[in-house]
DNA sequence: TGGGGGCACCTTTTT
DNA sequence: GGTGCCCCCA
């Protein structure tokens, strides 16, 4: 094991300025060309590990130094809370600003956010607009879906709102939508459900996601005198993963570099991951076609990882086409290779991996150093399983997220009733939650009412309950919440948020109806509500906390104890770990199957940049890990090393022939077998196995057993799986007839199979 | 109104 | 295989 020297991993670190602008000193030439290209367009391209928020930070840095802008004149760009956080920190510890000097570094998000509240009234909003989410966004679509008589289970509001956000991400309007488009749902209706939906959101005074840029993008366009005021103000522009650009943001982009064009992007084609985001690619590609005269600059010397690893990333990523291409290089030659397990299944996996991180650990002493990254979110459970079983501490990052929580909402659904009238969507949520005996046909009966009147549901229960319309348990039950709700505004004059909230969830009922309830979640869900207030704690009042959960969706974490991560590739951009374990490198899996059906090439090569992203961060090992059986959907399946495992260099990679499926030529491991009934499969290299008889029963359809060429066949004591029968092993071979014992769950069966002659020996 | 049964779905998810 | 959703029934 090869550590990295310590000179590499403080290159890494931010210094301090030493005297004017020393700060340059710690940069590479590269780099450095990449701070000190002042004016004009500058496109970055910054390879894996080579020090791109670096360079974003002292390029800030030295545009001040240099007298070029002042801290408020610089626009900063990032695509998430955590990335703004951090460049935030390290601008501030570079150039001795407080972090409160510099107000326009922050999210696309978040930056629009805060055009839009100023201008808000050019789009028919009021400046204290809410911001919807997910769930409220696809809520909402559902009342209009089903007001448009759509059949609400072939049209799902899901499917809606994703083609909502396809939109938007398009800077497309309710006008712009072509015919094309909106014939894409409910037979033509699309345009009208999109265009309805914003006419609901302007009533709410609400704006979801997608419309926090799409109408920023829409008032730079309509008003001239807008844009003028921000392009005279930003002097200079900075954008952070610029390969994530959809073409919302990059259009918003564009008008705004109209003044200064002085637009500088840091990104890197290669690990553009978010296509089916919106994502494009090609405006990273085409940079230097929009903005004429760009100067561009290569990053390329990696700081993270050692050679082999990154010999093999960049080894991979060669098949894809669409890249702007580079050579990243290294300092630290050598280091281990990348390794390559193939195993009988998950659980196998999940066995081999945590032996290896374990066997990291009585060497390094540091679970914190190691991360298993997943494709998909399921592969996490046998690694979980595993964890616990073993006792080892770890931590899901990007998992079921804290704001996102039912009881978390709704509580802040209390709290948006209480600051707004008009929040139609927080007042259905909390009605009759706890239970108040006011039904779905209450509500219904409110909602006709509300459309009539032209009022918000709040204001047209207080009418209702006057009349004869609602009756008996409703109508007390309703009363009641009224009253309260005037109550707790009252209070809000006097108390200070936090215990505003938690006053109201007890008097709501709303604590006692998790405390009577004995799930074994509602534990849980009491504790997240105490947290919640301790959040709200830490605002200065109820709006700054709402402007919060809407932007930033994940509770920040402190600092953290030393445990292992657990993540999807997803959620690993822009983190490195000493030890990174890559499992369940298979075909359908990794790339996944999904992926390709939908997206065909643009799609795969997607996939391979996943790959490259998970390499990647890695510093000093990487191990990648296939099965040859895995179960999906609980159906057993049997699958072939990823095509991604075969395009790794063979000199930097370290296959592990173990199970007979992978190696080198000439590699002859035991070999296990796969049977499975009913099934056909005839991929080069792989044998099949017939099996005829079990007991005196024949088993339908061909089975298969499944070994690579070089394997050496059976061999008796070996492992075989059975769909239907579970492990087993052989028990005796004579000629082409094998005897298989399956022990499981008390069955014992004899099979009797014929192994043909593979083709291909 | 709430609960149980049947059924369709199933990736990634910075904001 | 597990979950979330909808519908129907008591």
């Amino acid at each position: 094991m090869t550590n990295l020297s310590p000179k590499i991993s403080e290159l890494a670190r931010p210094r301090p300025p030493m005297g004017d602008t020393n700060y340059l000193d710690a940069l590479n030439a590269p780099q450095r060309e990449a701070v000190e290209a002042l004016d004009g367009p500058v496109l970055v391209l910054a390879g894996a590990g080579t020090g791109k928020t670096r360079v974003l930070t002292t390029r800030f840095a030295h545009l001040l130094a240099m007298s070029k802008a002042r801290p408020w004149e610089i626009l900063s760009v990032t695509f998430t809370n955590k990335a703004a956080r951090e460049m935030r920190n390290r601008v501030a510890a570079l150039v001795g600003e407080s972090a409160e000097g510099i107000p326009w570094l922050g999210t696309f998000h978040s930056i629009s956010a805060k055009v839009l509240r100023k201008h808000a009234e050019l789009v028919g909003l009021k400046s204290n607009f809410t911001i919807l989410d997910t769930d409220d966004q696809i809520r909402l679509l559902k009342q209009v879906i089903l007001a448009e008589n759509i059949d609400v289970k072939r049209w799902t509001p899901r499917h809606m709102a994703g083609l909502i956000d396809n939109w938007k991400n398009r800077g497309l309007g309710p006008d712009k939508i072509s015919q094309s488009d909106g014939w894409s749902f409910a037979n033509g209706k699309g345009a009208k459900v999109y265009e309805i939906y914003q006419q609901r959101l302007k009533t709410l005074n609400a704006v979801d996601f997608g419309d926090l840029l799409l109408h920023t993008l829409g008032i730079f366009l309509k008003h001239e005198d807008v844009l003028a005021e921000y392009t005279r103000k930003f002097k200079y522009m900075l954008v952070d993963e610029y390969q994530d650009t959809n073409v919302c943001q990059y259009l918003w982009l564009r008008l705004l570099a109209r003044g200064s064009n002085n637009l500088c992007v840091v990104g890197d084609d290669d690990q553009s991951i978010y296509g089916w985001r919106g994502a494009e690619v090609d405006n990273i590609l085409r940079f230097e076609k929009d903005f004429p005269g760009a100067k561009v600059v290569r990053l390329e010397q990696n700081y993270r990882s050692t050679g082999h690893i990154l010999a093999a990333a960049s080894k991979l990523i060669t098949a894809n086409e669409d890249r702007l291409g580079k050579t990243l290089w290294t300092d630290e030659d050598g280091g281990e290779k990348v390794k390559v397990f193939g195993v009988w299944d998950g659980e196998a996996e999940a066995i081999a991996a945590v032996e290896e991180i374990e066997n990291w650990y009585s060497k390094h002493n540091a679970y914190a150093d190691c991360a298993v990254l997943v494709r998909a979110s399921r592969q996490m459970r046998a690694f979980e399983e595993r964890f616990i079983q073993l006792g080892l501490p770890y931590r899901v990052v990007g998992g079921p997220r804290f704001f996102e929580r039912l009881e978390v909402r709704d509580a802040h659904a209390y709290m948006r009733v209480i600051a707004s009238d008009a929040d139609d969507l927080a007042f259905e949520r909390i009605v009759n939650t706890p239970k108040r005996g006011i039904g779905a046909t209450s509500v219904q009966k409110l909602q006709q009412a509300a459309r009539q009147l032209d009022l918000p549901l709040l204001s047209t229960a207080r009418q209702l309950i006057q009349t004869d319309e609602i009756t008996g348990k409703a109508r007390t039950g309703l009363r009641a919440l009224l009253t309260d709700i005037d109550h707790w505004r009252q209070m809000a004059e006097t108390t200070k948020h936090a215990e505003l909230a938690e006053l109201v969830l007890d008097e709501s009922g709303y604590t006692a109806m998790w405390q009577a309830d004995k799930s074994p979640q509602a534990e849980g869900r009491l504790e997240n509500l105490k947290e919640l207030v301790q959040a709200m704690a830490e605002f200065d009042d109820l709006e700054s906390y709402l402007e919060h959960v809407a932007l930033v969706s994940e509770r920040e974490t402190g600092p953290s104890d030393d445990q292992i991560s657990l993540m999807t590739l997803h959620a690993a951009k822009g983190l490195e770990f000493p030890l990174v374990i890559l499992p369940g490198w298979e075909e359908s899996v990794f790339p996944s199957q999904m992926a390709l059906d939908e997206n065909g090439n643009r799609a795969l090569e997607e996939e391979r940049r996943l790959a490259y992203v998970g390499l990647t961060r890695a510093r000093q090992q990487a191990i990648i890990y296939f099965a040859a059986n895995r179960q999906i959907y609980g159906r057993w399946q049997a699958v072939l090393p990823s095509r991604f495992v075969d395009e790794l260099p063979p000199e930097h990679v370290e296959a592990k022939a173990e199970t007979g499926y992978y190696g080198q030529q000439g590699n002859a491991g035991g070999g296990m077998a796969d049977i499975v009934s009913g099934s056909s499969y005839d991929s080069p290299g792989w044998r099949r196995f017939q099996a005829s008889k079990t007991r005196n029963k024949t088993i339908e359809g061909s089975a298969k057993a499944v070994a690579k060429p070089g394997a050496g066949g059976f061999c008796i004591g070996e492992r075989i799986f059975h769909q239907k029968f579970g492990y087993g092993r052989i028990k005796a071979m004579d000629g082409d007839k094998v005897e298989v014992t399956f022990e499981k769950a008390g069955i014992k069966k004899l099979m009797v199979g014929f192994l043909e002659k593979p083709e291909n020996l």
